[in-house]
RNA sequence: GGAGGGGUGCCCGAGCGGUUAAAGGGGGCAGACUGUAAAUCUGUUGGCCUUGCGCCUACGUUGGUUCGAAUCCAACCCCCUCCA
């Protein structure tokens, strides 16, 4: 009975899949996405999902989970990834877990408190106060009910300010109280592997290279008919993802083309930066540049190993 | 050819005699990150060093006025608009 699922993690554009899938003709694998945007149903060409049919060459998991007027989170996220891996690992698979968003990953293996999910009368009713009085006056009040986390939170931080308030209203108690760290160990061993481009340079040009390529392959027709068929709007998380949110503010002639091309490629670079510092902050079994020659061969390699050591443990 | 407007740091753009290595924004770089995370936020961004309210280089080019110029003057080189 095998008892361990390896992970691959990198920035956006850094040959994740392309890895993953080169290692799935050597090991009997299947790949659970960690990765936030991939959730989305219909969202297939701004997220470089994996085609129809190389999802049929690999299973892959933790893909069109959702609808795009919906929201994903990274506690449900912990509860989904154990679920698929567990289920991969009864099959006698090799799990490979594959993705960059790294909150989501370090859920996973640390674990996440409980805490109460969003609810979006109360983070409307936030908004609206915000709207009024600004946030830096709701971080006023978070010092009130909760100074351990306004202390922890910078006057314009919207988004954690709105989330911590949230939590106190929802529950009475300060969101700070409620974090408890806990070591919630997974009921299966995990060795991680990090992806990281020793020339930025390069990855900056893959990145062009491949939203290009999404341009080519329809990004703005398939974002256009996902508005058609569902009520969205620029606030969902799945329209905020890199690519769809200029794009969106393309369609509704925010800006031109050219313009529209210039600020995804930026986003992405960001995204990909902000990556990158979870990478290096976090610990891994091994670190790989992926445009190192015979790169992917020595993930293979390892990843081989490790297998072969958990079949004989 | 004539009349205007303009050339500022990687980019856009403010400044219009000293307190200006030069507002602001973008981009870059670095960091933070507990149910929105492809999100959100923070710092930094000419060079050098003995890190000093230090030195050097810098606001199209060259020269000039001035104690002092990105800011005023002249010539020249580009760019844009209008008239011929």
């Amino acid at each position: 009975m095998r008892q361990l699922a390896l992970a691959l993690l990198g920035p956006t554009a850094s040959g994740k899949s392309a890895f993953a899938l080169r290692l799935a003709e050597r090991l009997a694998l299947e790949i659970v996405s960690v990765d936030s945007g991939q959730v989305y149903r219909g969202m297939d060409i701004g997220t470089a999902k994996p085609s129809p049919a190389e999802c049929r060459r690999v299973p892959h998991h933790l893909i069109d989970l959702l609808e795009p007027t919906e929201s994903y989170s990274a506690g449900r996220f912990r509860t989904d990834a154990i679920a698929a891996v567990q289920d991969i690992l009864a099959r006698g698979r090799l799990p490979l877990l594959v993705g960059g968003t790294m909150l989501y990953y370090r859920a996973l293996v640390q674990g996440i408190d409980a805490l109460p999910a969003a609810d979006p009368a109360l983070r409307a009713a936030i908004d609206r106060e915000a709207a009024h009085a600004g946030w830096p006056a709701l971080h006023a009040e978070l010092v009130r009910v909760d100074p351990n986390s306004a202390r922890r939170l910078k006057p314009n931080d919207a988004q954690r300010i709105q989330r911590a308030l949230e939590v106190f209203r929802a529950t009475g108690k300060p969101l700070s109280e409620l974090h408890t760290a806990p070591q919630q160990p997974l009921p299966f061993a995990l060795a991680g592997c990090a992806l990281i481009p020793a020339d930025r340079a390069l990855l900056h040009r893959r990145i062009a290279e491949r939203f290009d390529r999404m341009l080519e392959l329809g990004l703005v027709d398939e974002l256009r008919s996902l508005r058609r068929r569902h009520a969205l709007d620029s606030a969902l998380p799945s329209m905020r993802s890199v690519g769809y949110r200029q794009v969106w503010s393309f369609l509704e002639g925010a800006h031109g083309e050219r313009e529209m091309r210039d600020k995804a490629l930026a986003a992405t670079r960001q995204l990909a930066k902000r990556q990158l510092t979870w990478l290096r902050a976090m610990s891994f079994d091994a670190v790989l540049d992926p445009f190192a020659p015979g790169a992917s061969e020595r993930f293979g390699d390892l990843a081989q190993a490790l297998a072969r050591q958990d079949r004989a443990a």
